[in-house]
DNA sequence: GTGGTCTAGACCACC
DNA sequence: GTGGTCTAGACCACG
């Protein structure tokens, strides 16, 4: 997963996150089934608002990549 | 009943749980008016907290498929 | 909503928890549509455990008399 | 609460043990709603079998001056 | 802030 | 041995 946030650049950076997971996810880093960081964990390690991380997270679940379960985490959606 | 209990996945604990004892009801491994493991041999087999495997059985209960003979333990409901 | 929990009585801690709520949602003092107590308001009003309070939530919610908004709180059913 | 069981008299000693708590609950030794020993206790206390203490505590429950909740423990009966 | 999940430990009556 | 109750603490997504 990559580590750089380009705070000041065009791309939102809500973007930049779902395409570094999405990514992670696409290379194998997260595998299915398997949690994907937390959102403390990615607002602490990119510095990101918290409704970012969210709005990130709401992303991948549309797309498929990630399902939530409430009261455990996000996880990569298997198959 | 199944033997793996994935404790990093996305399904709750107490939810592997309920499925597993209820899979090994409806295709006759425990049968009617026998015992189902006890929340200790839950705990000690799969690693769980007693409070998770007591959850399970909670649930079991409400679907009426187990029903619990105080200090005796929970068996397949008859019927 | 009463006030006093007996934790050395013979009554269970959440069983008085459901009955004093219920008692005020009957009563009128909690009214439909309006929310009930936190969880960590229990917690600390009547210095019970956590995981009390919630076992007391769940009752309510079987019984129908309340429902959970997810990340908003417990609200006293409507009708 | 008396201390002693005689345990080569005549009385059998669920009876002398009924006696001994009826004392204390008339006396006021132990209070309406507040509990009385465990079995446990019961057993350490005077050095009788558990089955005994059992028989003593449900002599007092049929006489209406215990009463038995589970997972709590036994409490004086209030009125 | 909210409730949901989970662990680890304790004590209880009952069989 | 059995399940039921309770505490104290942790981490999670969601608003």
């Amino acid at each position: 997963m990559e580590l750089e946030i380009d705070h000041e650049g065009p791309v939102p950076v809500y973007r930049q996150l779902v395409d570094s997971i999405r990514a992670a996810i696409e290379s194998g880093e997260f595998q299915p089934g398997r949690p994907i960081p937390s959102v403390v964990q990615l607002v602490q390690t990119y510095g990101v608002a918290r409704g970012t991380a969210l709005k990130a997270l709401r992303v991948l679940v549309d797309e498929g990549l990630v399902e939530i379960v409430q009261g455990r985490g996000a996880y990569v959606t298997r198959r």
